[in-house]
Parts: structure tokens; C-alpha cells; sequence
DNA sequence: GGGTCAACCAAGCAAGCGCTAGTGTAAATG
DNA sequence: CATTTACACTAGCGCTTGCTTGGTTGACCC
């Protein structure tokens, strides 16, 4: 066992093992099958890793912090209205969604199965993550562009986001584009 | 190895298994630790349920039987507008998830566990579920009552409900008939 | 009062699990 | 040139897993 740096060779793993933990969960995945499907045996994982809680908190850290920065880069390119930021947000979501799908599928469905302080250290980035919508709800709520209890509104619009991991197909259709439309338009009370 | 009927010691069984699904995860709960829990040795176990697997197909099934049974209770018992339709049905998912709690989060975050032959018979239950959704979904906006795609509603609304087993806290002061209102109130564009 | 049957138990098997120890080797570093 | 570092390997330990086996118990039935 050694190191714990972030090197590129780590971040390779990392999204290999997201694909895993997405097709067969977080517990049926074991270390052999990380490592076969790494090219490496099973010895040489702890070597990157320190164990297979490690690899999994690995996983669900690059998948925050990869939407935390696209949410925070769409913010500052769009107009300053209520509605803009709304829907930036939206899309910004639901493009991380699709781009780095594994790791988010990671993080919803096996958020649990984290010891407490990678849970503890993980859910500081999440919660930057959801002050970001709950500022632009505030601002939304303000302009009276939609109404609500400001706590039920982020809960619900999160809720229908994140559900979109279930049915959303990206090769359909629908852009990421589109559900954002959808989804400001259809809680928004304006012409 | 003997029966599968539905007994009322293997309702009971059933319901002991899924708080421990809950606590647990399905992986990670034991034959041991179930019939421990049960007050029975862990051979005894297959008596009841032919494998692990079984038990699992049998806290999904009871719990979607039930929201069912419920929904149609709600909607048969309501007024015909589209709006007391849509809140009925919205107050009948949250009052199930509620007194059902255990069995829904189990339906929520192990399908995937589900074997093919067991994940095809309850989906079936769980479309004759969602199909009460769209009728109410249809009506709502045949009334104009809302706007936007038949699908992508039925959708959003579907997750912003099913998201709070995330977070609401039945013992807190928000009633199942709040969140209801509230997300009516949402996604609704009447005065 | 012999037969039936659901319910349970003790004991354990074969397989698979996460992880460790110790070693080899090619490239980078002094 | 000598040493360190990064990465990989083989071999296997100690333990847990889902499930099976073979048998016992006690309530009910004709």
C-alpha cells in the first residue's frame, strides 16, 4: 500500500471503476473485477487505493466537484435574470448528467455505502453544490417568477432533476436543453 | 426447502426483511442478520422464500401492491376536477410513503438487484402505478390546468415526489397534505 | 393414535471476499 | 553508477457468504 495522490493514472481507475459500480453496484463490485477491468491484478489495486471504500469516495469526489464547476462557469455566463439562472442551472445539471454520468449515478445510489468521514468530508461539496440552487431559487422566489416555500421548491426541483438518471435517454430526441426549458417553464408563473 | 405461498408469517417475514434493507442495503444484509432479526435460525429462512432474491421481489411487491390500492382509494373518494385529482394523487404517494416507508425506499434504491424474471413481473405492477399518474397528468392538462409535454410532467413531478424519501421528516411539522399543496401550487398556473 | 405437515434447528460446505506480504523491474533521480 | 520511486506481479490468509443437508418438534386430523 502506498500513495493517495490524485495522479493521472488514478483518475483513469477512478472512471473505470465508476462504470463498474454503476453496472453491478457498489458492493457486487469486487476488487477483482476493478482490477480486471483496469488490466492489473488485483494485488497492484491497493497500490493506487488504499481500499475499496477509497476507490469509491474517489469516484463520488471527481463527480461533484466536476458539476460544482460547470454549474459555477454557467452561472457566470449568463444574463442576471431570474430566469436565465434559472434554467443555466438546470442544463448545467443535466448536461453533468450526461457527460459524467457514472460518477453521478455513483453518488446517488451509493452515497451509503461511504464510511463516515469520507460521507462527512463528501457532503461539505454537496452542499456547495445545492447553495448554489438555493441562491438562484431565492432570487427566482424574489422576483416572484415562481412562488413557494423557498426549502420545498430546491427539494422538488432536485428531486425532478436528479430522477432524470432513470429515464433519460441521451441519445434520444430531447437535449439536456429542452428538459431545462421544460422544467422552468412548467414551475415558473409568467407568460 | 418447501412452500411460497403468502402466508402470514411470511408477511410478516417480509416486512422485518425490509427494514433491514433499508438499514442495510440489500447486498449488504446477510441471510443471518435476517432471520436473527426474524428470531429464527438462518437455515430456517429458506423455508419461507426459495432464495435471498425472493425476499427482495417480496418487499418490492407488497409495498408497490400497496400504493396501488391506495392511489385508487384516493382518486375514487375525490372530487372530479383535475386539480383535486392531481393533489389527491400527490397526498396518496406521500401518505405511502409514509406509513410504507421501508418497503417504497427498498423499491426506490435495490431494483437493480432484482433478477430479470422478478424485475419484469413487478414492473408491470409498477406501470399500472404510473399509468393512474398520467390519466391525472392528461386531465390536468386537457383543463389547462397545466402546461407542457404529457411525459416530461408526468416525470418531473414523479421524481420531485419520489426525492423525498431524501429528506422529509414525517415527525417534522410539514403534514403529507403541505408537501402536496405545495407541489400542486407549483406546477400549477391558476390564481 | 398413527399420519401429516408447517416450522424450525444444528452443522457445515464450497465459493468467494477484501486485503497483505514479499518480490521483480524499468524508469527517473542523485 | 547507485539509489529511489512507481507500478506491477504471485500467492495466499482469514473470514464471510448464500445455501444445503438431515433431522426434530408440536399442533392438528381422521
Amino acid at each position: 500500500m502506498n500513495v493517495m495522490n490524485d495522479s493521472p493514472r488514478r483518475k483513469e481507475l477512478t472512471r473505470q471503476a465508476a462504470q463498474l459500480f454503476v453496472q453491478e453496484g457498489f458492493d457486487r463490485t469486487t476488487v477483482r473485477m476493478l482490477a480486471q477491468e483496469m488490466g492489473i491484478k488485483s494485488g497492484s489495486l491497493f497500490h493506487h487505493f488504499r481500499d475499496k471504500q477509497e476507490i469509491l469516495a474517489a469516484v463520488i469526489e471527481e463527480g461533484t466537484q466536476n458539476a460544482l464547476v460547470i454549474a459555477k462557469a454557467a452561472l457566470e455566463q449568463c444574463d442576471n435574470s431570474a430566469e436565465a439562472r434559472l434554467q443555466a442551472m438546470a442544463r448545467a445539471h443535466l448536461e453533468t448528467l450526461l457527460t459524467d454520468r457514472n460518477a453521478h449515478v455513483v453518488a446517488l445510489y451509493e452515497w451509503r455505502r461511504l464510511d463516515p468521514e469520507a460521507r462527512d468530508h463528501l457532503s461539505h461539496l454537496r452542499d456547495a453544490y445545492e447553495a448554489l440552487w438555493e441562491a438562484v431559487i431565492d432570487a427566482a422566489l424574489a422576483e416572484r417568477l415562481i412562488h413557494g416555500d423557498r426549502f420545498l421548491v430546491a427539494r422538488f426541483v432536485m428531486g425532478a432533476l436528479n430522477w432524470t438518471v432513470r429515464w433519460y435517454d441521451p441519445a434520444g430526441s430531447r437535449s439536456p436543453d429542452d428538459l431545462a426549458h421544460e422544467l422552468v417553464a412548467m414551475i415558473t408563473h409568467r407568460a
